[in-house]
DNA sequence: CGACAAAAACCGTCCAGCCGGTACAGTGAA
DNA sequence: TTCACTGTACCGGCTGGACGGTTTTTGTCG
């Protein structure tokens, strides 16, 4: 189920505009349970609500997505390669010799404007569901966290405080903990970045 | 429904050791609440569960706790007022003229032996619930927050960072997402407290 | 080119189980 | 007598999931 998506090759295959439509309606039906665990609270999260929002019946919905659970693993893993796809990106990006993960995980969540707030939600709804399987955001966190502590050529207590910096604030965010102004998440991104360009952070 | 815990007066009435047993009950309700929630997960919270694992009849929990929301946050409360008191103490243990706050809440989560996992729990079931409140949570962080930065005598952004270091930790376990080593919290935490120190952060 | 069957995509309803909450009668200790 | 429960029986709503039907798309054959 994962590697189906968004292949809008208009030649070759005559099923293409079919499969194209009901791939765009399993995004709505994520993007839905998403904006329902949002707004609504991950109790809200029923099928017939998400089918709702997402202009379909509760039958379409579980056409698409054979149990609650499946739909809910669909989310958390299309969020995570989201996450996944755009940090390296930003990594990617950057001309810097090290440290490069580090600071794109804290942009990541600093600029507010990637689907972080989706990535919460699904972890949220995969965590509260009965029979949730939270073990790939697990396991994708845990190679995020390699990833920093073993690669990016910088201090690994502080690549594990920018990761721990970052997912504090989204975790904050996520129950709305008295979360920080955008002006106060900048410095502190800012302290943490001084950080990670100063090998000779010592007291 | 707050003030009423532990006034263990032995003199002077009858009632007292009464009052004294139905004190441990609620206590022993909360208890299992908590304990549900970190074994069963949040969707394993059920009325019926929580009177079984604290040894009480279903009657006896409404007795206690006239409805599900009133048990939520009675956990949250009570999470919340500890968290709180625990902090205070170790705040004020230190003779140190300044930070003492920041380092407190720092030790609070590295030492993981007070009970954050309880706090996490009720701000999880709090959070989880149908019409759950999760308002007294935010609240105390927001003044948490605010001593931090105005009380603490540190660098605001650096006491927002050890804020956000902790809150980040104790979340991270929550869910479980790659929880770092004590090896690597202490040394997390080292590195802040070297921060706190250090009024010359500078890069 | 046009009919047509089959598959895909989707609809709407029904059912069964679970869970929160009620009601109430009893019991033993203080 | 009151407090602090026990125990059971029950109700009603909600929700996940099953299921049978319906519409739209597409490959195929004449």
């Amino acid at each position: 189920m994962a590697g189906d998506s968004t292949t809008a090759q208009p030649s070759t295959d005559g099923r293409s505009k079919q499969r194209a439509k009901a791939a765009a309606t399993r995004h709505r039906l994520l993007d839905a349970a998403a904006d329902v665990v949002r707004t609504d609270g991950v109790s809200g999260l029923t099928l017939e609500r998400v089918a709702e929002v997402a202009g379909v019946s509760k039958g379409g919905l579980l056409y698409h997505f054979a149990s609650k659970r499946d739909l809910v693993v669909g989310l958390l893993s299309r969020t995570l390669t989201e996450a996944d796809d755009t940090l390296h990106s930003l990594s990617a990006a950057s001309d810097r010799p090290s440290g490069t993960f580090a600071r794109a995980y804290l942009d990541y969540v600093t600029s507010g404007q990637h689907g972080e707030a989706d990535a919460a939600a699904g972890i949220f709804a995969a965590a509260a569901l009965e029979d949730g399987d939270l073990t790939p955001a697990q396991d994708q966190f845990a190679r995020w966290q390699d990833r920093l502590l073993t690669e990016d050529g910088i201090d690994p207590t502080v690549a594990l405080l920018a990761r721990v910096v970052g997912d504090g604030l989204w975790l904050i965010d996520l129950f709305g903990l008295a979360p920080p102004s955008p002006a106060q998440r900048q410095r502190l991104a800012e302290l943490v970045i001084d950080l990670i360009e100063d090998p000779q952070h010592s007291s």
